[in-house]
Parts: structure tokens; sequence; C-alpha cells
DNA sequence: CGCGATTTGTACGTATGTATT
DNA sequence: TAATACATACGTACAAATCGC
């Protein structure tokens, strides 16, 4: 008999109701009997359901369900992690359209390496894409690409996925990305592009992405109509 | 001589330059010498790391530092994980002057349910808050909390600070919070408790919290004024 | 209030797997 | 292909928080 995945065991058991609220989870020693492995392996199971911010460890009391969990799953488009490279940049609904506003390839200034971190001198693809969901455009990307990392980008990968050209033509692996999230008056550009009707405020997405040698190879900025994206966070204490 | 901790010594390495973008961290059988401690402390220092958004281990290869850590340290608030419950309901620099702007106790209906999760009948206090600093009301919080959880609640101690309350008076210990962040047109109370200007947007910042019971004790709305905050996450893969 | 039992957290040692160089 | 270096896994011991008697 082959051994069950225990994280994905006991993620069915809560999101089903057999582990819930009123309950604690089973103990360490009972889980690991159960599953026949060690207490390693249980812990780090257990540890990916507290990133997943479906469980909750207390020293000396064990290991407590949170409250409306079921509830709280589906307010969330994207709760805890995200491994998915189309969701990344910006969200799995809004890849439907892409137009390409703009597309350029230019050396870093003062204003632009103060802005994007990219040393003044850097060659970089300048990219304006427009994502657009059933006759609006949602979305407006900004993205600086490093050229010395990311060489030979055309218009028409461009205009599908970017970071499908980077995994599977370049071999190039995504490390890590940096998020900040601000709201902004809109800008002229945003104006022009997006469906804003009556508002006049945008969501501006910050992202930095690293490779696994660490070198940042991208800055973009998304700018968003508003009542159209969700961004969530779990915070353990 | 006592033990140094081995995740700030590496922290304050990176961060003063000592370890950087052109070179890797010393392996784990170099840190386990270096510092006279176990594979497994070493390996939990570097996760914290990695959790900073400072660091990225590659199977194989080493731990990377990640390029531009100062300055991207610097753009950021608060990077990497909030453990101050000051900083945790809206932000510290919003700590300024709180005006309790209403002070209820009320019975959760169907209508509140739905958005709080809280059940239907139990009793609550609905609380609206203004958080202003230098003439300018940046933030609006409304929070819902569970009276039967959060009791003996008062005016005064909203004015203060209602999380130093639930510590040191309730006793009771913040387990999780999950937070959601949208942008939503401004609401009426937005018009009016708000220094919004021209905008006719908020940012609203959604959180569930949770003790260490699993039970979720406050549900709560903080709207925001654009261009006054920003909300940060860092994303492995 | 104290004490012991329970349960998670921290720590160390060791062995094997797997991706990178 | 071999060496290197992180990832996973198991076993063990003790610390620290919680809970019930």
């Amino acid at each position: 008999m082959s051994k069950i995945n225990v994280y994905e065991e006991l993620q069915k058991r809560i999101l089903s109701g057999d582990y819930n609220i009123k309950m604690r989870l089973p103990t360490e020693e009972m889980l690991i009997k159960e599953f026949d492995t060690s207490r390693y392996s249980v812990r780090k199971a257990i540890e990916q359901l507290v990133d997943d911010g479906l469980v909750y460890s207390v020293k000396g009391k064990g290991v407590v369900v949170l409250e409306n969990t079921l509830q709280s799953q589906k307010l969330n488009l994207n709760l805890g992690k995200i491994d998915n490279l189309q969701a990344l940049n910006t969200n799995q609904i809004l890849n439907r359209k892409t137009t390409i506003a703009s597309f350029k390839l230019i050396i870093v200034n003062e204003k632009i390496s103060k802005k994007t971190l990219f040393p003044i001198g850097t060659p970089i693809y300048l990219i304006k894409r427009i994502r657009n969901v059933n006759n609006e455009n949602l979305a407006l990307d900004i993205n600086y690409f490093n050229a010395q990392l990311i060489p030979d980008l055309t218009k028409e990968i461009a205009a599908g996925s970017i970071y499908q050209y980077i995994k599977d033509n370049l071999q190039m692996k995504i490390a890590v990305v940096k998020r900040q999230l601000r709201i902004e008056p809109a800008s002229e550009s945003d104006y022009k592009y997006l469906s804003l009707k009556d508002s006049n405020c945008v969501g501006n997405m910050i992202s930095l992405a690293f490779n696994d040698d660490g070198k940042q190879f991208e800055y973009t900025e998304s700018h968003f109509i508003p009542d159209n994206f969700v961004f969530t966070q779990i915070i353990q204490f």
C-alpha cells in the first residue's frame, strides 16, 4: 500500500468538516501512529495547514481548527499561497484578451532607476499591456524586464504569457516575487486605457521579481480598476 | 560564552552588506561549525530569512542573497511579518487621534451575519472609529466584536487600543488574522467621515481575527483614503 | 494553588534523496 | 560522472505551555 500524503488528507478532513472548531486535530502522537510516519512528517503537514490559515498550533494544548474555515475560504479568490504562474502577474480571471499598447527597448535613466531599482544604463523592455474581459479594460500592466536576463522578447510573446516564455524557453526559475499594493489617483494613461467609468482611482500593484541567482529581472506596475480584485493575507502570531 | 542568535546575526550581515548578491550564504555545514550548533538550528534561521524575503534556497546550489535588499526594504513600511499589535489593526502612523463616531451593542441579523460570518443572534459591539492625523481623517474603522468573547467594552477602551485590552485585561491570545483588501467606491459614511478630497474611492481592508481556541472574535472593515498606505506580500516559488 | 500529565516547541544526530555544478 | 549542497525523513531528548485534579 502506498503512503498517503498526510497534508492532503488532513486538509480534506478539515474542508469536509470532519475536523472542525468543536474539536482539535488528533495529537501528533496519534497522527504518527495513524499515518505510520515520523514526527517530522506530521509536523511538516501541520505547518502547511497553518500556512493555509486552516489551523493554529498552541503549545501545551494542541492544534486548533479555525472557525468559519469553509466560508472564509470561499470569500477569497486565492487564500494562502499562489503557486500558479498565470495567477501571479495579475489574476486568472483577467487573462482573456491582452492588447499590447506599447512595446519598446530602452535604456534605464536615473528616474526609471529610482523607481524600478534597475541600475542606470541597463537595457530593458518597457511593455504596456491591456487586460480586457467582456469589453471592459480591467487592468493595465506596465512591465519593465531586464533585457540582459530576459532577452529576445517580442510583441508576440508579450501578447501571450511572458512567464511561460521565461520558464519554457529561457529555462529560468522564478524564485521570489515581492509585491506592494497602493491606491492612487488615476493617471493620464489610466484614463486613456482603462474602463474607469466614474472612478478616479486605481489599484496599483507593484511587483519585483527575482530569479534563483537572486537577480531582479522584472519591475511591474499593474493598474486595476476598482471592484475587480481582492488581495489576501494570513498573519500568524 | 552565551550562544548568539543565528537568524539575527545572519540578518545583520545581509542588511549591512557583508553578504550580498555577489556571493552566496556560507553552506549549512559551515554555519553549523561557525555557530557551533545543529543543522536543525541553522535551517530554522535560514527559513526565517526566506520569510523576510532576504534570501532564497536552491537545492544543489546554495542560499542566494536577493538583489536590492536594502532598497526594497526601505520601499515597504512593513515588509515581511507583522508582529506588533498596534501595527495590525491599521498602521503605526495612523494611531494618533482616534474619534469614536459610533458605539453600539447590537444583535447579529441575517445581513450582518452574511458579511461578518458571526452566527445570527450573537451579541456584538459595533464601533466606528475615525483615525485622524494632522487634521486629516485618513481611515474609518468599522469594528464588529463578538461581545461574548470580548465583554465589557467601553468607549474609553475603544478610544485607546482594543487589542491592548484584549491582551492585558482579557488575557486572550490573538492567534490568526485573515485579511482581504479591495478597492471600492466611497460609501455615504466614507464621504461623511473621511478627508476624501477629490477621490471617490477608498481602500477597504477586511480583517477576520481568531483567538487560540479557533473562535472568530472580530470582523473589521478599515476604509482608507487613497495614497496613504501600502500593503506588502512576499511570494516564494 | 500546586503538581503531574499531556502536548507542542526546540534541539541534536544521522541517513538518504535530489538538483546543481 | 563525481562532488557539492539543500530537502526530506526518522529517532531521540528535553523545554515550555496548558489543563485537570
